[in-house]
RNA sequence: GCCCUUGUGGCGGAAUUGGUAGACGCGACGGAUUCAAAAUCCGUUUCCUUCACGGGAGUGGCGGUUCGAGUCCGCCCAAGGGCACCA
């Protein structure tokens, strides 16, 4: 009689499997001496905003079993985890709540990490920290002092994207469609003296080591690579008629020196110094020019694409001809952050040129046409595509391209003007109104400017006593913190108010991982042992911001000698999104446990008759009420369920759809596992010679294939693919009569294989029927397996055979069969006969080992 | 407007280099077990046609290359994403 096991209870085993990695210090990363290969695997750290949600279990879920699967490979596996501790939500609130931000965020973290523990992650957490701790942040100032040093900081006036919600200068990655990426207010134009970051300094190198990137996905390089910008074009100067406040000319930059001859007027913009000189005599201008300002920012505005211009009255000579001048207009299209913030324009060739000429009446010349079309002439849709140049003096038949390469050498040895590449990408303005960020190491003294915090005053550490009562920066509002003494000549200063960027905080956070050093933000030996980061995963949300802006703080460390690599992810991987359907009914959005399936909709679950719209399937969100909180998940199926939930069906990086009919079919597949354990064979069997009996061969076969395949399959992130082909294993094994000895060392050893196949993704119930079987240690210390690949190549094979390319038959041939064998083989098949009877053959097309083809007339 | 990605059963999705389309899972249907249900086990499940054997069609659409196309090429359609007055 067999014993019938009990149900597989994670509540059980998981506490007690996540105690003994503990207390076995499992996933402890060895020092940089290991003779073992190194592996660092890091998913994007968290912010602290008080529990996780499906996203992070997707997330770590996926770094999990790449972290597990290393390791049982033989890697010195480094996987941490942190917080993204720094951010506005902690203000809120302390404001809302009248909580202390650092309270706040350091429960939320506690909470958080008790979530993640439960999940069985093979986290090395004696390296955690936050970037609010005084030892992350102090580091972080001091690197600032050094980037100081080395010229990669600017302090300058500028005029910045202000968010009047959140009381806080932007970045120009955090405005969205005008507004701010987390308050979503329409952006402001505001003048500011700010600290920057010079990231365009970069902006070559940053574009150009985008190719030795072959482990970020196409996409998200692409993003960068135009995010950057790089346009390559010719800058020249244009006399102005008459001299204005010592401006005697234009500079402009063009990318279409070609079109030189095509020139109908130029247009400055609204913020040009040219712009703001002459509106100082002319009210009319001003006028324009508050105008321009006001609607600049409105998306609108921008997506009408009214092209609106101001006729200064001025007129600027032709580069090519002294004889020709163009009239001189301030434009509201025309950007002062980008080239020279004036441009000549040439309607025929440029559609917002053109759209702005026949608004106002201004000449429109075509100087290319299509190669074809002699009589070619621009009315009412600018031409950009290539051609032949005409009416352009010299430069006549050739193609834009060479009249380009031509007008610019020109222009070169004559000084007129000179080749020049242009950028979009723009340095990233650090500084932020707000209290719960990195103080900035600054004293302002009237006198001395702005003076460098002496480095053994490090950190300077926030003030704990803040008041959140009214809106602005508490640090500006403290009474005594910002009062102190200049370093250099001891009179009264004050400290800088602003705090960093919180974008700062996550651009050097995976180097500090390497090793938590007091007295340095890095230690040589950690930091270049470990980095770069082998396989970093995260949302692709974060394609430009984050990961533009490690790439170039990483580079800057490595100016300042933090650390030696240039490029600090050597894989990335971005993950889709977890969504759910959304319901409704009249009163709003509706939980996911608030509500019923039926078979032709859904119903409220309180009454089990109301009627609810089931909506699109969205991403997960608060506003929408389509979450299903993680917690619930494992406490009613366990972490292994959840996790493997989240692993199968979609492709990771895909967005997933969290069902639960979904999570359904993953606890019966744990429970089918488990079952597994019923047979009186479970033994642990962890090495075995291939069987005889054509049975056991045949699944001795399929383990080797199944090792082979999920082996495959996580060196590529395919877990979805990897968990079809250990359903199949587990279904064979299900299936399996075990009738000898033979037959049942044969399923024990499958069984052995089966939980070390599936540790990586379910480690709790590989562990307990690891020790079930009786095996050595911890699964989670055990070696990957290697497949017996004698087996793996069988002495028959299955050909198709097509005729005229349908498949009407297969054929079972040995392997070794010649082509002439196989022909003869092919034709005598019964299948095959129907078919070609009373034809003729025309050909045969034999590929050894996949198929057969003939054909037929 | 520019750039990119993706279109395969009722659904999520498989398919090394062009070589048996639909693996695996979900759902559905039928059966076994059960007093009944849950759970479990067995079977069917791309569509059309046929009592059946079988036959035909089929990877968004149209065309092309090839003995052979989900895969390569061209054009088109649809959905999603990024950038957006960047000269």
């Amino acid at each position: 009689m067999s014993v019938t096991l009990r149900p597989y209870d994670p509540a059980q085993y998981e506490a007690q499997w996540q105690k003994a990695w503990d207390k076995a210090a499992c996933f402890a990363a060895a020092p940089p001496d290991d003779k073992r290969p190194k592996y660092y695997v890091l998913e994007m750290f968290p912010y602290p905003s008080g529990r996780i949600h499906m996203g992070h279990v997707r997330n770590y879920a996926m770094g999990d079993v790449v972290a597990r699967f290393k390791k049982a490979q033989g890697f010195n596996v480094l996987h941490p985890m942190g917080w993204d501790a720094f951010g506005m939500p902690a203000e809120n609130a302390a404001m809302e709540k009248k909580t202390h931000p650092a309270k706040w965020t350091y429960d939320n973290i506690d909470a958080m990490r008790a979530q993640l523990k439960k999940l069985g992650l093979s986290i090395d957490w004696a390296r955690e920290f936050a970037t609010c701790d005084p030892s992350y942040y102090g580091h972080e100032q001091a690197m600032f002092l050094d980037f100081l040093e080395a010229g990669l900081v600017d302090r300058r006036e500028s005029i910045v994207n202000w968010d009047p919600v959140d009381q806080t200068v932007l970045a120009n990655e955090q405005v969205i469609d005008g507004k701010g990426w987390r308050s979503g207010a329409p952006v402001e134009q505001k003048k500011l003296t700010q600290w920057f970051l010079r990231i365009s300094d970069f902006a070559d190198e940053l574009l150009a080591a985008l190719d030795g990137l072959e482990r970020w996905p196409e996409k998200v390089r692409l993003m960068q690579a135009n995010w950057i910008g790089r346009s390559e074009g010719l800058e020249c100067r244009f006399e102005l008629s008459h001299t204005v406040g010592g401006i005697s000319a234009l500079d402009v930059y063009t990318t279409r020196p070609d079109t030189l001859y095509g020139a109908s007027f130029c247009a400055i913009s609204p913020d040009h110094p040219l712009a703001v000189k002459l509106a100082e005599d002319n009210a009319e201008l001003a006028a324009f020019r508050a105008e321009c300002a006001q609607r600049g920012t409105s998306e609108a505005d921008i997506e009408a694409g009214e092209k609106l211009g101001f006729d200064t009255g001025l007129t600027a000579q032709h580069p090519l001809d002294p004889d020709w001048h163009l009239p001189v207009y301030v434009a509201n299209f025309v950007l002062m952050g980008y080239g020279t913030g004036a441009i000549f324009a040439c309607p025929a060739h440029d559609q917002r040129d053109l759209d702005f000429a026949l608004k106002y009446d201004l000449p429109v010349n075509t100087v290319v046409r299509p190669k074809d079309e002699a009589d070619f002439a621009v009315t009412d849709s600018a031409y950009t595509g290539d051609g032949v140049m005409v009416n352009s003096g010299p430069f006549d038949g050739l193609s834009p391209q060479a009249a380009r390469e031509k007008i610019i050498a020109q222009f070169e040895a004559r000084g007129h003007g000179q080749r020049r590449v242009n950028f979009r990408l723009r340095d990233w303005g650090i500084s932020r109104q707000r209290y719960w960020g990195c103080p900035i190491p600054i004293i302002l003294c009237d006198a001395c400017g702005a003076v460098p915090v002496p480095r053994e005053d490090l950190p300077v550490r926030l003030p704990e006593d803040v008041s959140f009562d009214r809106p602005g920066n508490p640090l500006a509002h403290h009474p005594t913190w910002k009062k102190v003494a200049c370093p250099t000549c001891g009179g009264a200063a004050t400290r800088e108010t602003d705090t960093f960027d919180t974008f700062v905080d996550s651009s050097w956070y995976f180097a500090r991982f390497t090793e938590l050093a007091d007295d340095a933000p890095t230690r040589t030996a950690a930091v270049n042992h470990w980095l770069p980061v082998d396989q970093y995963i995260g949302g692709i949300e974060h394609a430009i911001l984050h990961l533009l802006y490690a790439r170039f703080y990483t580079r800057a460390m490595h100016k300042t000698g933090h650390l030696a690599v240039e490029e600090p992810f050597a894989g990335l991987f971005t993950q889709g999104m977890v969504c759910h359907e959304t319901y409704r009914n009249d009163r709003g959005w509706l939980a996911p446990d608030e509500v019923e399936k039926t078979a032709t909709g859904a119903v409220l679950a309180a009454d089990g008759k109301t009627p609810v719209t089931v909506g699109a399937v969205e991403k997960m969100s608060k506003s929408k009420k389509n979450i299903v909180d993680p917690d619930d998940i494992i406490a009613r199926y366990g972490a292994d369920t959840a996790r493997w939930f989240m692993l199968s069906d979609s492709p990771p990086e895909r967005d997933v759809q969290w069902t639960q009919d979904g999570i359904e079919g993953a606890w019966r597949f744990v429970q089918k596992v488990w079952r597994l354990f019923e047979a009186e064979d479970a033994t642990f069997i962890d090495a075995l010679a291939a069987p005889e009996s054509p049975p056991a061969h045949a699944l001795y076969a399929q383990v080797q294939t199944t090792i082979e395949a999920v082996t495959r399959e996580l060196e590529s992130l395919g877990f979805n693919r990897a968990v079809a082909r250990l359903y199949e294993l587990v279904n064979a094994l299900a299936g399996f009569q075990a009738e000898s000895a033979e037959d049942k060392n044969c399923r024990a050893y499958g069984l052995t294989q089966l939980m070390k196949l599936l540790a990586p993704m379910m480690p709790h119930l590989a562990e307990t029927g690891w020790a079930r079987l009786g095996g050595d240690g911890l699964v989670a210390n055990s070696a990957w397996p290697d497949a017996d690949k004698s087996v793996l190549v069988s002495d028959e094979i299955v050909l198709p055979v097509q005729i005229n390319g349908k498949k009407r038959a297969e054929i079972s041939v040995p392997k070794t069969a010649d082509a002439a064998i196989i022909e003869d083989m092919a034709l005598s098949e019964a299948g095959v006969k129907k078919f070609i009877d009373g034809k003729d053959i025309s050909k045969v097309i034999i590929v050894p080992g996949r198929i057969v083809n003939l054909v037929v007339k």
